[in-house]
RNA sequence: GGGCGGCUAGCUCAGUUGGUAGAGCGACCGCCUUACACGCGGUAGGUCAUAGGUUCGAGUCCUAUGCCGCCCACCA
């Protein structure tokens, strides 16, 4: 046997260990074992045992929180692995729309002073197509470094060939069914990065500013309370509460003025979302930029003149504010308002301001027609293997989302965020899925440009082609030449990684891989995307399938700096998880990021601690290396039946590791990783190394004891490693090779040892 | 405004059905002992946020309070 080297060097070691697993063929359900085994009849068809991995955006490279993310997915697959299960964990990326367009712009403007209308579209997606194809070469060489075993074979990415006929297809179907629907509403609509966004892109800010009262005229009878003046030019009512004894008298009536060049009509209406309490109990009714305003308007038949343009400028009145940015415009009402002598009253208020997540822009409410998801209409649902919901019957998007995990169906790791997500789900209103950006899944909708003209048919008839047609592929008029033109928006990313569960396995097809492998068993992922993401899926799998896309679904938390603070680019405060493994090694990099780390709670990370776990692989290596120092082969045959005990520390030690063997495979059946993590380095090191091989001194030293001393030693060894396998996966291998005897090629195909533990 | 989570050793955190408080890092003292100085042996350090309650027994269950954090909604 060859000297080991006396510290454990991973530098060297990790890269040699990735090649090796996959050249095997291991990571891929079909190179496995068990399942050669089966074909042969040798043993029957193992179960399938699924994850799919949460596709990283193309945007750049891995962060902590990915770096976690492999480390849970792999414990649970490689666990599985080992217990016989047909596993696969499928990688991908995902383009992630808006913030890979917008990554993209700001390097071409920063390098080249140009914006996407300079370049065009085509030249616009030609480039970022090359970024991203660059950024997901990165991200797949850093997904090996940390060691990840998921099948490369089935490698998938939301904007692919196969992905774009799943989008198209269930678009379609949603279409039909009456699911999607294309509207004219209120949006969230982001100035600075030129596009709707969903009510989960938002993110409030709070910030100081004035509320101001003030009339529209001298003789207009009720004051107006308002943070934004400037929108007043688009008012057509106001709103005062029905009890409210105050302006009884106003309701019904209407004025005509003029508010700063800007002719208003002005009607009084009764609703009961003014309150009574704030201010002056009566509301400025701005239809066109407001949520609630539209929906006043909507019960009382108003009309909604849209008054601020996309590009956040007053679209009306003369040349004091037309064309001007908001925030001029509101200056020079304010002032107008004073010059008349109609303010009344200037308050300082703070006040949560909408903005746009990825660009920070000031989200500016407008009425647009777009694309929307309606999640409370009924539909029947054609097969479904949901609880309670028979084939046939009808249900909606909701109650499916609802249901899901209501029923027990779906089980969510920590349980408390089931109510987080009832919340979401009971006040969730319809989905605006279309983006006016260029990156992304093109809506298949195509416009007839012009209409087509109404010309005689065969028998006399009047034929027409339709105005809109949502197809897979680009239609054709039957009745004259014109061309149709496809919808220039793009779907919500989200739209796309709803259907990951089964996209990847090559739905809309009827797959082998989807028959096997769906529903899979647990999506792993941080709790920051329930809403945008496991919700989506829960849904559209429900549509799609008539089925739930994961039994389990374990949430894991936010990875932060030593100080708590979120890892940010601007902080510059992150830790890169590659420079991390470089440093000290994947395995200790997975250990620290695993030890201690409860589902749904945040976690901190730093040097010190990764570094302990990086001793720690080299204790392991040591303990190794004394064992094997000391149990030449020619001696004896190595045994994979548990030994005899013949002192009190042969024992003792066995009966530890029994109860660890049986500790850590009880955790991991219930996804619990923390503790088994930190059972087996407090085994490994505190009882194993600290006491018995200590005593193993003494009793190798007996020649009476000698013998089954070693078999002892040789056995707790290897039960060690394939237990640290799934946490410590590339030391663990590494000493596992140079086992004289091993029960499997590779330690990642070997038996885990609760089937030889005689538990 | 509504909801959720946390408060345990100097720091970061475990503590799985209630049964005499744990780990890592750090600190201090002593050791280059032939597996490991990425190590070994030892020491110090906690009224488990506070106040009640249930129980033979509570960090663990119940109630209230305080502080910290997060999520959702949003009053114009």
């Amino acid at each position: 046997m060859e000297e080991l080297p006396k510290a454990y060097n991973p530098r060297e070691t990790e890269q040699r260990i990735y090649k090796l697993w996959e050249e095997s063929g291991f990571f891929s359900p079909e190179g496995l074992p068990c399942v050669a085994l089966a074909k042969r009849g040798k043993i029957p068809e193992p179960k399938p045992f699924t994850i799919m991995m949460p596709p990283p955006n193309a945007t750049g490279i891995l962060h902590m929180g990915h770096a976690l993310m492999l480390t849970l997915e792999d414990i649970m697959i490689r666990y599985r692995r080992m217990r016989g299960f047909k596993t696969l964990w499928l990688p991908g990326t995902d383009h992630a729309a808006i913030a890979t367009q917008a990554v993209v712009e700001k390097e071409i403007y920063k390098k080249e002073g140009k914006n996407r209308h300079d370049l065009g579209r085509e030249e616009l997606l030609r480039r970022i197509d090359e970024f991203v194809s660059q950024s997901r070469k990165t991200i797949q060489k850093q997904i090996r470094v940390m060691g990840a075993s998921c099948d490369w074979s089935r490698e998938a990415f939301t904007l692919d060939e196969k992905r774009s006929l799943a989008v198209r297809t269930i678009f379609k179907q949603m279409y039909d069914d009456g699911l999607i629907y294309r509207g004219n509403r209120i949006v969230n609509w982001d100035p600075k990065g030129q596009t709707t966004i969903s009510d989960d892109e938002i993110v409030y800010e709070e910030r100081k500013t004035k509320l101001y009262t003030f009339r529209y005229a001298k003789d207009f009878p009720i004051a107006i309370s308002t943070t934004r003046p400037e929108t007043k030019v688009g008012d057509t009512a106001v709103a005062v509460h029905p009890d409210d004894k105050r302006y009884q008298q106003y309701i019904g009536k209407e004025y005509n003025l003029d508010f700063c060049g800007v002719p208003l009509n002005i009607k009084i209406v009764a609703d009961p979302a003014a309150d009574p309490e704030f201010g002056t109990g009566a509301v400025g009714v701005t239809p066109a930029h407001s949520m609630t305003d539209w929906e006043i308007a909507k019960r009382h038949n108003l009309s909604a003149p849209q008054v601020i343009s996309e590009y956040a400028r007053i679209l009306v009145g003369d040349e004091r504010i037309r064309g001007k940015k908001t925030s001029e415009a509101r200056e020079e009402i304010i002032n107008w308002l004073k010059e008349n002598n109609l303010l009344e009253k200037e308050e300082e208020v703070t006040q949560n301001i909408a903005t746009a997540e990825r660009t920070g822009g000031i989200i500016e409410p407008l009425p647009k027609l777009q694309w929307f998801v309606n999640v409370n209409t009924k539909f029947k649902i054609k097969n479904s293997k949901l609880k309670g919901l028979q084939s046939g019957s009808e249900t909606t998007l909701k109650d499916i989302m609802r249901n899901a995990v209501a029923s027990g169906q779906i089980k969510i790791i920590p349980d408390h965020f089931a109510k987080t997500y009832f919340h979401w789900v009971d006040n969730l209103r319809d989905w605006c899925i279309s983006r006016q950006i260029w990156y992304g899944h093109q809506i298949p909708v195509w416009y007839h440009e012009p209409k087509c003209i109404p010309r005689t048919g065969h028998e006399g008839d009047i034929v027409k082609c339709k105005d809109t047609i949502v197809a897979a592929a680009a239609p054709k008029c039957e009745f004259c030449d014109a061309k149709f033109i496809q919808d220039p928006d793009t779907l919500d990313t989200w739209f796309s990684s709803g259907l990951w569960t089964f996209s990847t396995l090559g739905w809309p097809e009827k797959t082998k891989d989807l028959e096997a492998y769906h529903p899979t068993d647990i999506l792993e992922t941080g709790y920051e995307i329930l809403f945008f993401w496991v919700a989506r899926m829960i849904m559209m799998s429900g549509y799609a399938l008539g089925d739930i896309p994961f039994r389990d679904v374990y949430l894991h938390g936010t990875v932060r700096d030593a100080k708590g603070r979120k890892m940010s680019k601007s902080l510059g405060n992150g830790i890169d998880p590659i420079d991390v493994a470089e440093k000290f090694g994947a395995d200790a990099a997975r250990m620290a990021l695993v030890v201690g780390n409860t589902p749904g709670t945040d976690t901190r990370i730093w040097e010190d601690k990764i570094k302990a776990y990086k001793h720690f692989a080299n204790k392991l290596w040591n303990i190794s290396r004394y064992i094997l120092m000391n149990t030449p082969i020619s001696n004896f045959k190595f045994q994979i039946s548990k030994p005899q005990s013949i002192t009190d520390a042969d024992k003792d030690i066995l009966a530890k590791l029994e109860a660890l063997v049986k500790s850590v495979t009880d955790n991991l059946d219930r996804h619990i990783i923390h503790e088994p993590a930190n059972q087996i380095y407090q085994f490994v090191w505190h009882e194993f190394a600290d006491i018995y091989i200590e005593k193993s001194k003494v009793q190798l030293q007996d020649v009476q004891q000698k013998e089954n001393t070693q078999k002892i030693l040789l056995y707790c060894l290897n039960t060690i490693l394939r237990l640290l396998h799934p946490f410590a996966p590339f030391v663990t291998e590494e000493i596992y090779r140079q086992l004289p005897q091993k029960e499997a090629e590779l330690l990642v195909v070997a038996p885990w040892p609760f089937q030889h533990s005689g538990l």
